[in-house]
DNA sequence: ATCCGGTCAA
DNA sequence: TTGACCGGAT
C-alpha cells in the first residue's frame, strides 16, 4: 500500500466521520439513496432527508411502488429534482432487472439511472470493497493538492492525471471502504476548498502543495470560465379560494420539472413591467389582486426576480379559473405537493397573512 | 454576491 | 465538450 493510502486509511479509522447516519447501515439500497442525495448536496442538508426517506421507503420495492408525487414531496427543498425522478426510476429497475436486490458491484450500479461513475465507485467500495477509484470534486481537490496536479477541472490532461493517480493509490479490498471514505472525509473536513486545515491533515507530510507553497493550499484547480447568467423576471399568481385552496400545475420541463407551480409567466428582466399584462391574459382576469413582496432566486445560470400576486376569488370564480387552466389542480395551502423553494416561501407567507 | 458540486443529454 | 439542473455555505 502506498504511504498516502496507508496514512489516509488509518486516519479515517481513528478520526474519520462516524456520525453520518447512512454509515450505520450496510444496506445497499439505503446507501444508494444517501449517495444520490449527496450528489451536489452537503451531508448536513442530506441527513434529515435521508432519515425520513429510508424510514418511509426502506427498500427499492417500497420506493418503486410509491406514487411519484409523494416521493417528490419527500424530496422537496433538496434541489436538483431530477435526482429524485431518476432514483424512482432506479428503484423500478432494481425490481425489474435485479429481482428487488440492489446491486453493489460497480458495473451493475452503473446501469441504474442517476448512478454515474463517482456514485457507482463510491458505493461499490463502501459495500464490497471493490477496487474502483471514486473521483468526485473533493477527490480532485485533494489529489491535485497532494500530488500537485496542474490544470483546471474539466481539462482532459487534468482529469486524466487525477484518474491515473487515483487508481495508483488504491489499497487492497479490505481497506477500500475506509480509504474511500477517508478521501471524502478529508476533502470535507480538512482539505476544504478554502482554508485548508493542514495542521490536522494526516498526509500533510507528503503533500507537495503544503511542502512547496505552504499557506496557499487554497489554490484550486481553476474552474472553467463562469457561465453567463441570464436575468429573468418571473411572475406568479397565487389564486386562493374561500376555503384556503390554491391552483398549482406541473412545471413542464427545464427548471423545476416534476414540481408544482402556480400560474406563472417568465420574461427577460427588461420586460418585467409586462408581467401583470401577461398574467392577466393567462388567467383571463381584469386584476391580479394584492402584490406580495418580491423575492430573488439564484439558479446555476439564471437570476430570477420573482413578483407574486395574491388573488382571492369566490368559489365560482375559482372553479372557472381551474377549468380554464389546463392541467392545474386544487390543493389546500397547508397540504400542497412538492413545490420549488421560492413558491414554498410564498405559500408560507399566505399562511401568515391568514 | 460568489462558490460549490454529479449525471445526463445534446 | 458543453450546458442544464438547485439550494445552502461562506
Amino acid at each position: 500500500m502506498t504511504a498516502f493510502a496507508e496514512r489516509l486509511t488509518r486516519w479515517q479509522r481513528s478520526e474519520g466521520r462516524k456520525a453520518l447516519p447512512w454509515l450505520r447501515t450496510r444496506d445497499p439500497f439505503q446507501r444508494l439513496v444517501a449517495e444520490v442525495m449527496l450528489q451536489q448536496t452537503q451531508t448536513g442538508t442530506v441527513a434529515p432527508y435521508w432519515e425520513r426517506f429510508v424510514g418511509r421507503w426502506p427498500t427499492a420495492a417500497a420506493l418503486a411502488a410509491e406514487d411519484r408525487d409523494v416521493v417528490m414531496k419527500a424530496w422537496e427543498g433538496l434541489g436538483y429534482y431530477r435526482r429524485c425522478r431518476l432514483l424512482c426510476d432506479a428503484a423500478e429497475r432494481v425490481v425489474t432487472d435485479f429481482g428487488g436486490v440492489t446491486p453493489s458491484d460497480y458495473a451493475s450500479l452503473l446501469t441504474l439511472p442517476g448512478i454515474g461513475d463517482a456514485t457507482a465507485a463510491s458505493l461499490a467500495a463502501a459495500i464490497t470493497g471493490e477496487r474502483r477509484a471514486m473521483i468526485d470534486g473533493n477527490v480532485k481537490r485533494v489529489l491535485s493538492r497532494v500530488f500537485r496536479i496542474e490544470g483546471a477541472v474539466g481539462e482532459k490532461a487534468f482529469e486524466a492525471e487525477v484518474r491515473s493517480r487515483a487508481e495508483a493509490e488504491l489499497p487492497g479490498t479490505e481497506d477500500m471502504a475506509a480509504y474511500t471514505q477517508g478521501l471524502m472525509d478529508l476533502g470535507a473536513t480538512v482539505c476544504r476548498p478554502k482554508a485548508a486545515d493542514c495542521g490536522r491533515c494526516p498526509v500533510a507530510l507528503l503533500c507537495r502543495s503544503h511542502a512547496e507553497t505552504p499557506g496557499e493550499e487554497t489554490a484550486l484547480p481553476r474552474p472553467k470560465k463562469p457561465l453567463a447568467k441570464q436575468k429573468l423576471a418571473v411572475g406568479i399568481v397565487l389564486v386562493r379560494s374561500p376555503s384556503d385552496e390554491v391552483l398549482l400545475g406541473r412545471a413542464p420541463e427545464g427548471v423545476w420539472h416534476g414540481l408544482w407551480v402556480p400560474p406563472m409567466a417568465v420574461l427577460p428582466e427588461e420586460a418585467s413591467e409586462n408581467l401583470p399584462r401577461r398574467l392577466k391574459d393567462l388567467l383571463g382576469v381584469m386584476a391580479l389582486g394584492e402584490e406580495l413582496p418580491a423575492m430573488r432566486h439564484e439558479l446555476t445560470h439564471r437570476s430570477l426576480t420573482i413578483r407574486a400576486w395574491l388573488l382571492d376569488v369566490d368559489a365560482a370564480t375559482f372553479d372557472a379559473l381551474k377549468a380554464e387552466l389546463v392541467g392545474f389542480e386544487t390543493f389546500p395551502v397547508a397540504g400542497h405537493p412538492a413545490v420549488p423553494v421560492p413558491v414554498k416561501r410564498y405559500l408560507a407567507v399566505l399562511r401568515e397573512l391568514g
